[in-house]
DNA sequence: CTAGGTGCAAAAGGTTTGCGGTTAA
DNA sequence: TTAACCGCAAACCTTTTGCACCTAG
């Protein structure tokens, strides 16, 4: 069953993506991501899975995980991790990072800029900081060496 | 039932922090602590466990969770969370950041000089990076006014 | 003696999986 | 028509909790 009222325009550039990934363009697919690009403030599987489900109430758990996780593999959405708590996604795909308000938990992103200054100093005025760490990845000297 | 065997030097300051928070210095929490002196592997809760029970075969994971807590409140050791991962204990309590290995998984402390120059140059040598994320924390801006 | 800790087993998130039925191309 | 996808329920993994027993001060 389908919830029928008008919607929001369609996601731009999903259709695409997923045809060029031999995806199919689904109607679960669409809500989801049209979730995400509606409300950027970095909601949890269980936060899609309630604002899906006022447009496609049959909708299920395990289909908002397969979707959102099409979605990253389609470079149209990232995954966002912050202590133990549950994943969070994110349809800003251009390079940011994150602030997280020990108050009231919510998820901020920072658009810092590389080239001058250090990542202290390039908050957006209001924010307080109490601390930050940066968590690099690529290749261990190990991992770098057997590479080659 | 306490396996005899010849142990590595007590770890130091242990018995005194937790007497300053009013918690006792039980034979659990040393061996937990000497775990995580032992080898900076950064492990989870899971591998403490593991490595505990070669001297305290008796030891259950739910204490190896207190003990981790405690050790955490205490000031003694971080959590260290990355990805979907088990979180993993680190006893360096010194300023510093992580590299994981998109590789083998391994995780490396990365002591950057926050005087000089990028994160993303600090790295030491034979460390291949693919991207960094800066995760702050803080007050956002509308629970900082609240604050004050 | 007794508050604080331990070990066990069960529960609680969050996420993944297996499978029969449904749907887009 | 049929491979891809969905919904359901059960499994899974990590972490937390409740409770009876134990132990350090």
């Amino acid at each position: 069953m389908k919830k029928q009222v008008n919607q929001p325009a369609l996601p731009p550039g999903l259709d695409e993506r997923l045809a060029r990934s031999g995806l199919r363009p689904t109607t679960q697919r669409r809500q989801v991501y049209r979730v995400l690009l509606q409300k950027r403030d970095h909601p949890s599987a269980e936060e899609v899975f309630i604002r899906a489900k006022q447009e496609l109430p049959d909708i299920s758990m395990a289909t908002v995980y397969n979707c959102l996780d099409t979605l990253v593999r389609c470079g149209l959405v990232k995954q966002v991790h912050h202590d133990r708590g549950a994943t969070r996604y994110c349809s800003n795909m251009s390079e940011h990072h994150h602030f997280y308000c020990d108050e009231c938990g919510g998820t901020y992103d920072i658009t810092t800029d590389p080239e001058e200054g250090h990542p202290e100093m390039r908050l957006p005025p209001g924010f307080r900081m109490r601390g930050y760490e940066i968590a690099f990845n690529g290749l261990c000297p190990a991992c770098a060496t057997k590479k080659r």
